[in-house]
DNA sequence: TTAATCACG
DNA sequence: ACGTACGTGATTAAC
């Protein structure tokens, strides 16, 4: 290679995008269209399809080239391009308005009549390899275009999915040929869709091995005598064809422009007029992914290079940045830190000599549970931006440009800084550690207003350093009982899909939805199933209703049961062991509507339980220390709804310690608690699930597999029995309707948009949603706080013991022998005692070797 | 990228 | 007449 060009101009075939875009979603028959009824489908593809190479390539100077009018390939032969159908009129009246999007994005556009796109593309990249300064980087998915790679000159090539960058090197290795005899090659392949005939009978296989051997066409023809058989006979023949074809298939690299490339230049978009193009067009996924543009704020970033220099007022606001999304296995890229005064940029070498600096500090962040583990320190933050943005916006991104953008700010996602590498990350974070200084009051203000200080203050930021704790120890994982059930059900698997396939007559995907619809609705006429959007409905219930109809489906049912714990967790779990031998899940604190957390990469809240097989995953879960200890709340949610609907027959029930779900059975049935059967009892028992997720006739019957009537028998039964429940519910759903919000015990707020719905079916669910959220949500809040007071209990008495998880209504402690029964009395006492309502607060605790036996 | 399925409370 | 239980996350197939 050359000298190091310094500036990549970036030529775009717009002609092949459009009529990509255009085809790719044509062929269905129904074409994109905007509320007028204009087509849109060539330039939603094209707008893509641009923004993607602007954010993947980061072009400084970019151009797009289009064909227009007349071409002279045509003019002097007429066949040319023959054959092809005529433009589509519904893609021909998107044309114009491409230029305008173009313009609208900032990016420079030439056409000249007669050349085509091509041939300005090769012009300019031919300026561009005779200017030191520039190199090219050539898009489209036209392999004419090939012929023009050179070491100045690259080529995304645009495949169906993706795409292959060539250069010089990469070509050669992959054709066997110089770029430029992609036009030998043509002359002898010729090119069916431009209608270049070639040598009639020689093919790429052929055409590639005379290249390799002669070098060009005038090589092959030079040696003619040389060739053999019938494929002399064809080059023969054809001569003529060849080196027309030739002429036709070279790109024509004088086209007449005045280029400069300053014109080419791209400074970004202009935010009015794209916004217009936009909502004219209605591409309203772009529309809420364009930032606002607005000029750059000019502000000072003092470069920390040496510790000594940094000097802090006392209150910071702090921003670090990750490089993986996944904290715990990602390093930090960079801090920067907010003062009244200055913007601080401090590289990852220096941070450890940060800490001691910022200790006493008042800090402000966004998410704090990562910076307390990346830093590996406590800090003394009261304030953390996204906890606060929750409890106010009802969801937090854990990308704070997501909040920078709601308060028009102009900055690049995490994602897409990602992408480049972060290449922007000093002016990034210290933007970013501005903001946090500059609009902390704000968010703060928001809070307070909404009344959510008592939460914010008492709840969610004492939990932050207790889930930062967590996740920081830890779950010891050994994967050795995984993997001797590994191979049984790897076994199993097997032989169960021969089953099926026998029982079939056929083999085919189990795990495809679609393809089991057809072989069990369609081919094997077993029974009735839903249609959905692309097949059968196969679920685990709708299966079991032909459970008896024949052997197949509980081998299918089988089958799924051991892929799941196959896939999900036997292979899934090992996979997220770090080095020390755990798993380190991530609590997402601000995702939930309701205020539960969420547990991710990998989840831990949904490991097996329920049946005996899946249960054994938690045999590889075993103590750091000595002992597993669980301790779950009993009835938590039902002992809320008794608590918060005020009624005195549930009341009753849990102050008596009786087992709610018999004497729910026992009434319903109007039978003494004694006479109740397994069966009654099970049936109250989603009876009493139904009512607290807000259930009607239909869904109770479908689940029971009763019919619709007699679910409502039972519904009306419980709400006779107990009316206080059913005055909940009336009173929680219009109470929602007339505020448009529900609340917690404690006073967490979530909106339900859903009620002001047109929909009815949305407002129903709104009104299920107004019905548990003060349910669900005053159960997380809860355990939300018993969990800050086991931790702070703990550390007061000092146990080496740990909490590592916390599975909605239990906690599970990595416990020494010798403190257990310190930590059931701590936890007993924590748990039950964190709040005072009508009815007790009850807990159970179980302890093993290992998560399995701890149940 | 979305839909379907299934694991948990 | 709607369309049918709340809250999550991971995996796989299909688009």
């Amino acid at each position: 290679m050359g000298e190091v060009k310094l500036k990549k101009v970036v030529l775009v075939d717009g002609n092949n995008l459009l009529f990509r875009s255009y085809y790719a979603t044509a062929y269905t028959g129904t074409i994109m269209r905007n509320s007028k009824g204009f087509p849109t489908n060539a330039l939603y593809g094209f707008a893509g399809m641009i923004n993607k190479i602007v954010n993947e390539e980061n072009p400084e100077y970019m151009m797009v080239a289009f064909d227009i009018g007349k071409n002279f390939r045509k003019e002097k032969y007429d066949f040319y391009k023959e054959g092809r159908s005529e433009t589509p009129e519904d893609l021909k009246i998107q044309m114009p308005l491409a230029r305008k999007l173009l313009d609208a994005m900032g990016i420079k556009y030439l056409e000249m009549c007669p050349y085509e796109a091509d041939d300005i593309i090769g012009t300019v990249a031919k300026l561009a390899e005779s200017d030191p300064e520039y190199y090219s980087l050539i898009v489209s998915s036209d392999k004419d275009l090939l012929q023009l790679i050179s070491f100045e000159t690259e080529i995304k090539l645009l495949k169906q999915t993706g795409f292959i960058r060539y250069n010089n090197e990469s070509f050669q290795k992959e054709y066997g040929i110089e770029p430029i005899k992609i036009i030998d090659l043509k002359a002898l392949m010729g090119d069916s869709s431009d209608n270049i005939p070639g040598v009639k009978g020689i093919g790429e296989k052929t055409a590639l091995k005379l290249l390799q051997e002669y070098r060009s066409l005038d090589g092959i023809y030079n040696n003619i005598d040389k060739i053999k058989g019938k494929t002399k006979e064809k080059l023969d023949l054809d001569k003529e064809n060849a080196y027309m074809s030739y002429e036709l298939a070279t790109i024509y690299r004088d086209v007449p422009l005045n280029v400069n490339f300053e014109e080419f230049k791209y400074n970004g978009y202009n935010y009015e007029h794209l916004k217009e193009m936009y909502e004219e067009l209605e591409f309203f996924s772009m529309l809420k992914n364009l930032p606002v543009k607005k000029e750059i704020k000019e502000f000072n970033i003092i470069d920390i290079n040496n510790i000594k220099d940094l000097k802090l007022e006392d209150k910071i606001a702090l921003y670090l940045e990750v490089d993986d999304i996944n904290y715990h296995k990602g390093n930090i890229l960079g801090l920067s830190i907010t003062d009244q005064n200055n913007t601080y940029y401090i590289k990852n070498e220096l941070i450890k000599d940060v800490i001691p600096l910022i200790k006493d500090k008042e800090i402000l962040t966004y998410d704090l549970k990562k910076v307390l583990i990346k830093l590996d320190t406590d800090l003394n933050c009261h304030f953390d931006m996204m906890v606060a943005a929750y409890l106010v916006q009802d969801k937090a991104s854990d990308d704070i440009t997501e909040l920078m953008h709601m308060f028009d700010e102009n900055i690049s996602s995490y994602e897409e800084d990602k992408k480049n590498n972060f290449s922007n990350l000093r002016n990034n974070i210290c933007l970013k550690s501005k903001f946090i200084y500059e609009y902390a009051d704000k968010i703060m203000e928001e809070v307070k207003e909404l009344k959510q200080e008592d939460i914010f203050n008492n709840i969610e930021m004492p939990l932050i350093k207790v889930l930062a704790d967590m996740e920081k120890t830890g779950f010891k994982f050994d994967a050795s009982p995984l993997n001797k059930m590994k191979e049984d059900i790897i076994k199993n698997i097997d032989i169960i899909s021969h089953e099926i396939y026998d029982l079939s007559g056929e083999k085919f995907n189990i795990a495809s939805p679609k393809q089991l619809g057809i072989v069990l609705f369609e081919k094997m006429g077993i029974g009735k199933s839903k249609k959905i959007n692309r097949g059968y409905k196969t679920d685990i219930k709708t299966l079991t209703k032909y459970i008896d109809k024949h052997p197949i489906i509980s081998k299918v049912l089988e089958y799924r049961n051991l892929n799941k714990l196959l896939s999900t967790y036997i292979e899934g779990l090992p996979t997220y062991v770090l080095d020390d031998g755990k798993i380190h899940t991530i609590f997402n604190q601000t995702l939930t509507r309701t205020g539960r957390l969420s547990s991710m990469e990998p989840n831990l809240q949904n490991i097996p339980v329920k049946e005996e097989l899946g249960k054994k995953i938690r045999l590889a879960f075993i103590p750091s220390n000595d002992l597993i200890i669980s301790a779950d709340y009993s009835q938590i949610e039902l002992r809320i709804l008794a608590h918060i609907s005020n009624c005195k027959e549930l009341i009753d029930a849990f102050v008596n310690d009786e087992d709610i779900h018999t004497k729910v059975a026992a009434d319903i049935n109007g039978v003494s608690e004694k006479e109740v059967t397994k069966h009654m009892r099970s049936t109250a028992k989603a009876v009493i699930f139904g009512i607290v997720y807000g259930i009607s006739g239909f869904g109770l019957g479908e689940n029971l597999n009763i019919s619709r009537e007699e679910a409502n028998k039972f519904i009306e039964k419980y709400y006779e029995l107990y009316p206080g429940v059913k005055n909940y519910m009336t009173d929680i759903v219009r109470e929602a309707y007339k505020t448009g919000e529900v609340k917690t015990m404690f006073g967490r707020i979530r909106k339900i948009q859903e009620l002001k719905d047109t929909n009815f079916h949305t407002r129903t669910m709104g009104e299920r949603m107004a019905l548990n959220t003060p349910i669900q949500g005053s159960s997380a809040d809860i355990m939300k706080m018993a969990m800050i007071k086991v931790y702070d209990k703990i550390k007061e008495v000092n146990l080496k013991s740990k909490m590592i998880l916390q599975v909605h209504d239990e906690i599970i402690i990595d416990a020494c022998e010798d403190e257990v029964d310190k930590l059931k009395d701590i936890l007993k006492d924590a748990m039950e005692n964190i709040v005072e309502l009508k009815v007790p607060l009850k807990i159970e605790i179980n302890s093993g070797i290992n998560w399995y036996d701890a149940k």
